[in-house]
DNA sequence: TATGAAATTTAGCCAAGGCTAACTCAAGGG
DNA sequence: CCCTTGAGTTAGCCTTGGCTAAATTTCATA
């Protein structure tokens, strides 16, 4: 198939390689996915230490548990990544509060929620759903999406 | 902390089960990012799996590693499992092929896949940034969000 | 102040999904 | 017809993030 001629200037050297121009941004984008995955536990985690910070004070273990649906040993061990990765502060039997770093990633992560939630809302979506729907798009939002979501909310009322 | 009889409105009654709620809620919608996240490479393997059929008449794992960005021997291993979950059809040292289940699942993945790529690009995102978001996006995206979505691009011609 | 309940951590299990190294198989060219 | 080569698989390793059972610590209160 040759189409040399629907694109002046673009010669046929172009076509061979386009599969596997594609290909490769498929493996970028999927590679994306993977790498947003490793950060989701840590992005939740600081979202909602940040929450309960700021309506009880602190964040307990037993608390996040309960928030995140799962048991306190799978805390207890997140949370230890978390310290590794100075996202966290602990002292142990005792309470978890953020680093600043950990609250700069809080902060960041809830605006993104909201902005997410904020879209879906708009685009119809009931606010339960939009909630759920929102806990997992959010990992998936880049920047660039994020802005146009943004506007998008903003620019009707 | 009994505070049963001091209720001078609102307060205890509904509190007190309100942020129950707001808990369980909350712990339900993490629970369902977390089972998406199951389904999401079997997603992604069957829809990869039809365009290469489509395109190329077969679908070889040498082919699906490179589009996915992995090694051969992840494929394996992921195929295997694909093949316990009765999604795919395979005869050792060769192509794989989907079952009528897996050809099921590929369609509605790549139509859902479409449609997210769609909003994003209607809300203003570049195509390809578009469609490295939705790779990760499209699996947290529920039956009613994809509704809205659908609404939203094809109500703006 | 002693004790028991609740919270937290530890230990040890599991499945998923990555990887490398090494092996097996299929197929085409000489 | 063999042999090389590339495709596919196996074996074995790792990390993540779930779980249960059991130990440990804290804290309220009797
Ligand atoms: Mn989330
Ligand atoms: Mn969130
Ligand atoms: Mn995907
Ligand atoms: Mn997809």
């Amino acid at each position: 198939m040759d189409n040399s001629h629907d694109r002046p200037g673009v010669r046929d050297v172009t076509l061979a390689p386009a599969d596997e121009r594609a290909a490769a941004d498929q493996a970028d984008a999927f590679a994306s996915v993977r790498n947003a995955h490793e950060s989701e536990v840590a992005e939740d985690y600081v979202e909602l230490i940040a929450e309960l910070v700021d309506s009880n004070g602190e964040a307990r273990p037993v608390d996040l548990a309960e928030r995140l649906g799962v048991k306190p040993p799978t805390v207890t061990k997140n949370i230890s990544r978390l310290v590794r990765n100075g996202l966290v502060r602990r002292e142990r039997y005792r309470s978890i509060f953020l680093t600043e770093k950990g609250v700069a990633l809080a902060d960041a992560c809830r605006r993104r929620h909201r902005i997410v939630v904020a879209t879906l809302i708009a685009l119809g979506v009931d606010s339960e759903t939009a909630e759920r729907d929102a806990e997992g798009i959010e990992h998936h939002v880049s920047d660039e999406t994020l802005v146009a979501f943004e506007q998008f909310v903003t620019s009707r009322g």
